[in-house]
DNA sequence: TGGGTTTGATAAACCGGTATAGCTCCTGCA
DNA sequence: TGCAGGAGCTATACCGGTTTATCAAACCCA
């Protein structure tokens, strides 16, 4: 036989389609004897359900779905996705749940997916990321009642749920480091200005400046490519008062922003210092090997997986899930001003 | 109205569901004209095809699956994915296909997923990447009759379709260039020996050395990791006769072999000529900038898209479609030994 | 003018599950 | 003895599409 379905499995077992699927699915409805027969038949047979009638019938699909919005080339070298999609991955497979993912160019293709996923019952809900200040995604998720979790952004306003670390803290730990080895002249190399995380980091240079007497602490955002991220090292250290500290908001920037220090003959760690604010295999892999911020992505994507499941489970409760803060790795690219 | 079913477009123009669906799919049955407001209706209440919907009644769920069987840490360097990734997708999203991603530990947990995917009719089709020889999927896709695409590997006796480029020539360019430098002593860290691209890469080697009078010209396999890549080029570079060129299957050991070169006082390209088989930004990062075989990935994910909706289209038929040759992008990492 | 074919449409079956109303026993208790 | 109530199960509607059998009207040509 092709494909086993309940109705054979109800003929071979001498009961109704109906008495069956209350014993596939451990519900009332059935003797305990009974339920146990069907069970040794249908694993017999080795039935499977099939997902598109299920998903007919009951209104889950057992799916959810991911979209980045980033375009391809930024996000190659980028092992944060890597270890983000697998953790979610991990969280999902428990209940065996899969997941969509999509790539795509801008937030506006990233909506059109929302809205196509959302009519033609696609997912069961999204997983969120690279949240920005006012996200217009937001309130399109809202009313599209597709149940989201958003990825380090704290959900603010009761908006959505949300699985997130504390940034500012972190940020505080790195300029408290640097400022306690001796630097005075910081800067800081951001991501894109609209996203949330991007600008809770200024505010945390910004803030901790005065209190630890810092000359200069400029942030410069980028788009988070190596390209820019090299054009304003480049910048930073042809001025006469160049920054004896650089704090790069991603690990490909950090390498970048490396590679420009040894282009121009300025040593690190002697005349430099780099910390990137996200760790992975590449900053290990530098000469020296760079100072990193350590956070648990793949237990982030994990956390954020069951986030979601429960939000789907039940859609009034909107749960802000915090997760551990973020250690400083100190490696080779970080010492006292000379 | 909350989503409008083809039974409410049916009543609004006064017609029956059966003519609604041949209007909407584009199949005779209906006169034009009725066609036409048909349409115009369903665009005026925003009708779209409930996924699930369609997927019981035809047997196509417009969705295809995609395993990558490495794990998380060695995948999220490696910008390959995340080009191929975005390939497939722009070659899917023409015809509004999904992708489903799943990343797993190992093959067997890969043919698990081919099992269930099968079996609960999840994806109309799967994509294959990293063929090793005697490829165990190979059968069971067979048996579990999916259409499938191989990436990069040519299918051979009129097994699954494929998408590939030419392993051996390409491989043969750069050796053959490194020659012409007049390097004599050429070492290639591969990469995981039971893939058959690995083993084609190693025998092009082998085979080119006499006609090139390399005096020495090893293959070493690796698991693919910059850990393992490191540690082979520390060995080569400790040998008394130590090879003045390496060639590495990826670019992520490259850069690592670069560290170590650094590392150990090798002067690269002085001492050391350094060749990735595999283009990226990574390769670009470094100082020196490596010089690297450029692959078109994008198009190749696109390709294997595209192949894979004729094979799902047509199961019948079995493509095999050759991709560009790659061509050797030199950079700074190369020049003839001193 | 009449029989056969084509065109445009309908009604109903079907895909493989889930949900629910209802039926038949059996048990317990007054 | 009678009846309420629950356990265990069946029959059936339903989800939203696709597909097929059927049919009436129009059309064609000898």
């Amino acid at each position: 036989m092709a494909r086993p379905t309940i109705a054979d499995i109800a003929s071979r077992a001498g009961v109704s389609k109906g008495a069956v699927s209350f014993a596939l699915n451990g519900r009332p409805g059935v003797s305990d004897a009974t339920r146990e027969r069907i069970l040794k038949i249908a694993e017999q047979m080795s039935w499977r359900p099939h997902s598109a009638a299920r998903a007919l019938g009951a209104s889950r699909v057992d799916s959810v779905g991911m979209v980045i919005a980033r375009p391809a080339r930024t996000l190659g070298v980028e092992p944060f996705f890597a270890h983000l999609l697998s953790g979610v991955q991990s969280g999902l497979s428990a209940e065996s749940i899969s997941l969509q993912l999509l790539i795509v160019e801008d937030t506006a293709a990233e909506i059109e997916v929302y809205r196509r996923w959302a009519s033609e019952h696609r997912v069961d809900g999204v997983i969120l990321v690279d949240l920005t200040v006012k996200d217009p995604r937001i309130d399109e998720l809202k009313a599209l009642e597709l149940p989201a979790v958003v990825i380090g952004g704290r959900g603010g306003k009761g908006a959505l749920a949300s699985v997130w670390a504390d940034d500012r803290d972190a940020m505080l730990a790195i300029v408290e480091y640097l400022a306690a080895l001796g630097h005075r002249r910081i800067a800081h190399v951001a991501g894109t200005p609209n996203f949330q995380h991007t600008q809770r980091r200024i505010k945390a240079v910004r803030d901790a400046a005065p209190r630890l007497g810092l000359l200069d602490a400029p942030s410069l955002t980028t788009d988070f490519s190596d390209a820019e991220g090299a054009a304003i090292t480049r910048k930073l250290l042809s001025q006469p008062d160049r920054p004896t500290a650089i704090v790069y908001d991603s690990d490909v920037m950090a390498v970048a922003g490396l590679g420009v220090a040894m282009e121009m003959g300025v040593a690190v760690p002697a005349e430099l210092s780099i910390v990137a604010f996200d760790d992975s295999t590449l900053t290990q892999l530098m000469h020296p090997a760079l100072t990193a911020l350590s956070r648990d992505t793949f237990d982030f994507g994990r956390q954020a997986a069951e986030v979601l499941l429960d939000t789907i489970a039940d859609p009034t409760q909107v749960i802000n899930r915090r997760t551990p803060d973020p250690v400083l790795t100190v490696r080779e690219s970080t010492a006292p001003p000379s």
